[in-house]
DNA sequence: TCAATACGTCGGAAATATCCGACGCGTCAA
DNA sequence: TTGACGCGTCGGATATTTCCGACGTATTGA
């Protein structure tokens, strides 16, 4: 059971859908599956993938499993991100400079 | 030549490393391939991917090609993830509620 | 002009992802 | 207890991804 990196679990449309409604509140497998286009073995396993990148969590309700979302990881892609932001600011900085010399002239 | 979604764009470690890598700026390809354990049509076919997704630009110096970050389209990654700040600030404010409640008995 | 260099892309191999039907296991309700 | 329900997972089919060697094109420098 290889622990799935949180970008390739968000790679797939689908699985990104699934964590979009997990926002409202935890959902039962079946009733998830009603929203796509998809048998409910396809969505179990885009759930399994989430779940090795501990992106849900389940809870059994019965003979029911009740997928919660669990966001945390998703401060990885975060703090990925905001190396590109640190690069925006620098660029801008930079561009500030040139302004600064030009209006110096 | 099908767009390339962003999400599917960053799926890949390679390709998420090139993004940092042209941070400090811009790259020629042989240049890149040095750095990974790849060969250098590997790493051309990784930057076909970044150019269908528009994170990268090509600039022909000669007959070497400069690649260029363009960070632009990794907005869509950030308003993504927004969705699921506002989900915790709810959450939280949520949780307040109840602890308000609970200080008032 | 000619050999070397930098690059993109193609054909094909190998790995991986995605999906379904079928099956089995536990749970529910009669 | 028994039949229906909710679910996970497996086997296998198909699609997609990833990678390489080989080739063609354009550019450089001798």
């Amino acid at each position: 059971m290889p622990n799935v990196d949180v970008f390739s679990a968000l790679s797939n449309p689908v699985r990104r859908d699934i964590l979009m409604q997990l926002r409202m509140g935890p959902r039962a497998v079946n009733d998830l599956a009603q929203g796509f286009d998809l048998g409910r073995p396809a969505v179990s396993e885009h759930l399994q993938v989430l779940r090795k990148a501990r992106l849900v969590r389940e809870e059994p309700r019965g003979r029911e499993r009740y997928y919660h979302l669990d966001p945390r990881p998703l401060s990885e892609v975060d703090d990925w991100l905001k190396a590109f932001t640190h690069y925006w600011k620098q660029r801008l900085a930079a561009l500030e400079d040139v302004l600064d010399e030009e209006a110096r002239k």
